[in-house]
DNA sequence: TAAATTTATGAAACCGGTATAATTAATTAA
DNA sequence: TTAATTAATTATACCGGTTTCATAAATTTA
C-alpha cells in the first residue's frame, strides 16, 4: 500500500534516479521533468520512507541522550529533563531526532556507548556527567565520536563538555550581599565531597576577600545534606556568631535555614538574608521568595545541542567545552520591600 | 573500516545468509557451522549494523515519545517526565529504543505524527494528552498505528489512552478525612475549566453522601488559579463557615491554603486539617507535611510501555484502556503527632 | 557541418542486512 | 541399489533509497 520511490518514476515516466535527484533538489534536473515528478509526488501523496533514506546516505539524523537517573528523577532533578528539552528543541530545528536512554543499574555505560557507536544506531551522544567513566571517554575518544558532556567530567579527558560555573556564581551571591549592605556573610555547605558546594564556596570566599569582607572559617559551616541537617547547623550557627546574612550551598539547605531562622522568630531578611543557588519553582513561593543566583538550563540544553552540531557537521573541529553564565534572581530573602510575582499553577 | 557481514562470511568461508542466520539463531545451521561463525565474529569484533537490520526487517525498533511542553515543563510538569522514563525503563528492557519530541508552537500535532508514520520512522507512539487532536486521531485510527495517550483525550475517540482517576482520588480523599474524624469538609478547586480540580470534585462529593456527611455548596470554592486565589478564597472560607477540613484540588491551592490558615493564627491539623493530591518533593517538606492522593507516576509509564508493547506486537489487538489506582500517602496534615521522613538533597 | 561541450537522464552498483526458494549433501525408505 | 526424505547451505531477490558513471540529447565552438 505504501507507496516508493519506484511508483513515482514509473508513473512519471522517468527513472528512479531522476526521482531521488528531484526529491535531493538536484540542480542536475531540468525544470520540466522536476514539475512533472512533483506532481505525481503530490498525487501518489509519496513521502521518502526515512529508514530507507537513512540507511542509504549513512546516517540517522538521530542523537541520543543518556543519563543514569533513578526512579522519581524527575521531580529530584528536574534540570537533567530541562536541559534535553533545550537539546531536543535544536536538535529537532535541524532534522535531528532525540533518543533518550536512561541507564539502568545492571547496565554499564562504556558497553552501552560502545555498542551504539559501532552499530551505528546514532549520529551523535549528549551524557549527562552522571553517566561518563573513564572507560565512556575511551569509546568516544578512539572513536572520534561527536559527543557533549553536560556537566564536567572529574578527571582528565578529552570530552567536550558544558557546565556551569559554580565558583562564578558564588562570588556573584556574595557581590550581590554586599551591594545591598550585608557584609557579615555566612556559608553553609553540603556533604563534604559536594564539589558544586565546594566551588561556590571557593568563589564566595575569593570575591569576599576581593572586596575586603572576607568570611571567617567559624562562618563556614559544612554538612548539610538534609533539610533537618541544614536547620540543626544553622540554628547552631546563630547562636555562635549570628551572621548578617547566609549563603546556601543549595535549596535543600536554604530551606533548613528558613526553617531555622523562623524557628527563632527572626525575620528575613530584616535579621538575615538568605540567598542559594538554582530557581526552584517554589524558591519563589517560600516566603520571603528566595533571591537565587540562577543557570537558564534550558539555554545550556540549547547550547549543547548547538555544538554538538556543529562537531557532526565537521568532526575534525578540536574539543570544546563551554561554560554558562550564572544570572542573579533577586527576591525578597535579601531585599525588603519588594512585591512578589505570582505563580502559575506547577501542574 | 567498520566490518561488515559479507568479509565475516568470506573469512568463514560460508555464504552471507549463513551468518545472517547463524545471527539470528536459526536451527537451521548445523553446531560445526555455527560455532565457525561466531569465532571468526569474534575474532573481526562484527557487529551487526542495527541501521541496516532495522531496514532489512523493515522495522525500527523505536518508539516516539510526544508532548507539547513549554519551557521551565520539568519543574512545572514533572510528571511527564517521570512518566517518559517509566515507559523507556519497559521499553528498552524489550530491545526498544525511546524518541522523544516536543512540539513547538508551529508544529501541528497531526502533521507531526502523519510524518512519522507514513515516513516509517516508528513502531509505535506515545501521546500525551497535551499533544492529541481530532486529526491526531484519525491519522492514528486510519492507519491502525500502535499508540497510547498519557490522559484521556476530552472527546470521543477510538483512542487507547491510560489514566488516574481524579473521581476515585476525590473519594479516597474524603473518606480518609472521614475516618480520622473529620466530618466538616470543604472543598477548593482550580479554575471552572479544569477538569481534574472537578474529577476531584465530584468523586468528593459523591464519597462524602454515601457516608452521610454531604458537603454542602458553599463549602464548596472554584477558582483558585494562583497561590494568591487559593490563599484568598480559603481566608474567606474560613470566615464564613470554618470547616474542619479542606481538600485542595492540586498543590498550588494547597499552598495558598497553608498560608492563609497560618496567617490566622492557626494550626493544622488541630484547628483545620488539609490534605491535596499529587505528591511534589516540597509536600514532605511543607510544614506540618502534607497528606496526598498520589499517583505513582512512573508505574504509569511502565504500565502504558507494556501496553503500547503489545499492541505493536499484535496489531489486531482491539483498543484498550487503564486506569491507574490511586495510593493515599498519610502525613501530619491531617493526623497529629506522626514522625516526618527526612528528604534528600534535590539537586 | 563536424567536433567539442554542456545539459539532462538513466543504468546499475551500493548501503548491510533479511528471507525465500533453489541446490546440494546426507539419510532413510522402498 | 535407487528413489524419496530430510538436513544444511547457498544463490538471489529484496528493503527503498543514494550516488557514480555512462549515455543520449541539446547546444556551442571551430
Amino acid at each position: 500500500m505504501p507507496v516508493s520511490i519506484h511508483e513515482v518514476a514509473q508513473e512519471a515516466g522517468v527513472s528512479v534516479s531522476t526521482v531521488s535527484k528531484v526529491l535531493n533538489h538536484s540542480p542536475l534536473i531540468s525544470e520540466a521533468t522536476t514539475q512533472k515528478v512533483r506532481n505525481i509526488m503530490e498525487q501518489l501523496h509519496y513521502r521518502p520512507n526515512l529508514r530507507a533514506q537513512n540507511f542509504a546516505r549513512q546516517k540517522t539524523h538521530n542523537v541520543t541522550f543518556i543519563a543514569r537517573a533513578e526512579k522519581n528523577a524527575a521531580f529530584n532533578n528536574p534540570h537533567l529533563f530541562e536541559i534535553m528539552c533545550g537539546v531536543e528543541n535544536t536538535l529537532s530545528g535541524k532534522g535531528y531526532s532525540l533518543t533518550f536512554i536512561n541507564l539502568t543499574k545492571e547496565q554499564d555505560e562504556g558497553t552501552v556507548i560502545e555498542s551504539l557507536i559501532v552499530q551505528k544506531n546514532t549520529d551523535g551522544i549528549v551524557l549527562h556527567v552522571s553517566a561518563v567513566s573513564k572507560k565512556v571517554s575511551g569509546v568516544l575518544a578512539s572513536n572520534n565520536f561527536p559527543h557533549i558532556v553536560i556537566g564536567r567530567p572529574d578527571f582528565e579527558s578529552e570530552l567536550c563538555w558544558i557546565d556551569t560555573n559554580n565558583n562564578l556564581s558564588g562570588s556573584i551571591a556574595v557581590k550581590h550581599l554586599f551591594q545591598v549592605g550585608y557584609h557579615h556573610i555566612a556559608y553553609i555547605g553540603g556533604g563534604k565531597d559536594d564539589l558544586i558546594s565546594l566551588h561556590r564556596l571557593q568563589g564566595a570566599q575569593k570575591a569576599a576577600e576581593e572586596l575586603g569582607i572576607s568570611i571567617s572559617p567559624e562562618d563556614v559551616r559544612q554538612g548539610a545534606v538534609t533539610i533537618e541537617n541544614a536547620r540543626a547547623i544553622t540554628e547552631q550557627l546563630i547562636r555562635e556568631d549570628q551572621p548578617e546574612a547566609i549563603i546556601c550551598a543549595n535549596n535543600t539547605v536554604a530551606l533548613g535555614t528558613f526553617h531555622s531562622i523562623r524557628d527563632q522568630a527572626l525575620t528575613i531578611p530584616d535579621n538575615i538574608a538568605v540567598i542559594s543557588f538554582d530557581d526552584y519553582p517554589y524558591s519563589r513561593i517560600m516566603e520571603p521568595a528566595l533571591t537565587v543566583v540562577n543557570i537558564d538550563v534550558y539555554d545550556m540544553g540549547t547550547q549543547a545541542g548547538i555544538m554538538l552540531l556543529r562537531k557532526m557537521k565537521q568532526p575534525s573541529l578540536q574539543v570544546q567545552s563551554y561554560t554558562t553564565l550564572p544570572v542573579l534572581i533577586v527576591r525578597n530573602s535579601t531585599i525588603k520591600n519588594t512585591a512578589s510575582e505570582p505563580m502559575s499553577t506547577p501542574i
